[in-house]
DNA sequence: TATTTATGCAACCATTTGGTTGCATAATGT
DNA sequence: ACATTATGCAACCAAATGGTTGCATAAATA
C-alpha cells in the first residue's frame, strides 16, 4: 500500500489548504504560501515538507527565496487507487445482484 | 477541508488493505477482517473504527457476529477533490502556455 | 555598509496514533 | 449445562504529529 504515505500527507487541513492555493495560483514562494494559514512560518513550513517528502509539491531555489510548485502525478496515483476500489466495488454489487435475480426465493 | 478527515483515515497501511480487501470479497466480520494484517485482534479493530469514524465503512450486527460494509460516498468525495485540483492546475498550465506563446522572448 | 527579508535549523511540548495485554460478556455449538 | 467463539472495553506504552519559540544566516535593498 504505497498510496498510503500520500493519503497521509493529505490527511491535513493546513495541507489540503497549501495544495488548493498551490493548484490555484501558483507561482508561491514559501512565505507567502505560510500565510493566513493559521500558524506560524515554520509551522506551515513543517506541514510543507510533509508535502515535499511525499512528493506531492517540490521546491526550487530562486536567490533567497524558495519557490513551491505543486506535483500532480502523486494526486493521479491516489486517485487512481480509489477508481479501482469503486470499480472492483461496483462489481461486487453486481455479481450479487444478478445472483438475486437467479436465484429467487420460493414461494 | 472537510476531505481532510478522509484522507487522514486513508492514510494507513492497514486501513488501506482493509478497504482493499472489503471491495474485493465481502461481506467480512470483524473477526475475518482482523486475520493476516499482522497485528492483534483489538489492534485491527481499533483501525477499523477510524474507518467507522469517517463513514468509510459501517457496520451492522449479526447475531453475534458484525459484518462489515464498505461505504463508498466518502471515496468518491475524496476522488472528486483530487479531479478538481488537477482541473484547476491544468488550467493553469495551459494559461502559462498560452502566455508564453502570445510574448515571444525578443531576439 | 547597515538593515531588512526569506529562510533554515533545533529544542521543546502536548496530543494523537498505532500498537499491546488483560478481562468481561453475550451468542452459538456440543 | 458447558465450552467456545466473536466481540467489546480499558489501561497502558512508545513513537509520531502538529504546533511553538529562539536563534542563525545568506540575499536583497536602502
Amino acid at each position: 500500500m504505497i498510496e498510503a504515505q500520500i493519503y497521509k500527507a493529505l490527511g491535513d487541513p493546513v495541507r489540503l489548504q497549501i495544495i488548493t492555493r498551490l493548484a490555484a495560483g501558483s507561482p508561491y514562494t514559501i512565505g507567502e504560501l505560510s500565510k493566513n494559514l493559521g500558524i506560524s512560518r515554520q509551522g506551515a513550513r513543517k506541514q510543507l515538507q510533509v508535502l515535499v517528502s511525499a512528493n506531492l509539491v517540490h521546491l526550487s531555489q530562486k536567490g533567497r527565496e524558495t519557490e513551491v510548485v505543486l506535483d500532480t502525478d502523486k494526486l493521479t496515483i491516489a486517485k487512481q487507487f480509489i477508481t479501482n476500489i469503486e470499480q472492483q466495488w461496483d462489481l461486487r454489487l453486481q455479481a450479487l445482484k444478478d445472483f438475486v435475480e437467479n436465484n429467487p426465493t420460493k414461494k
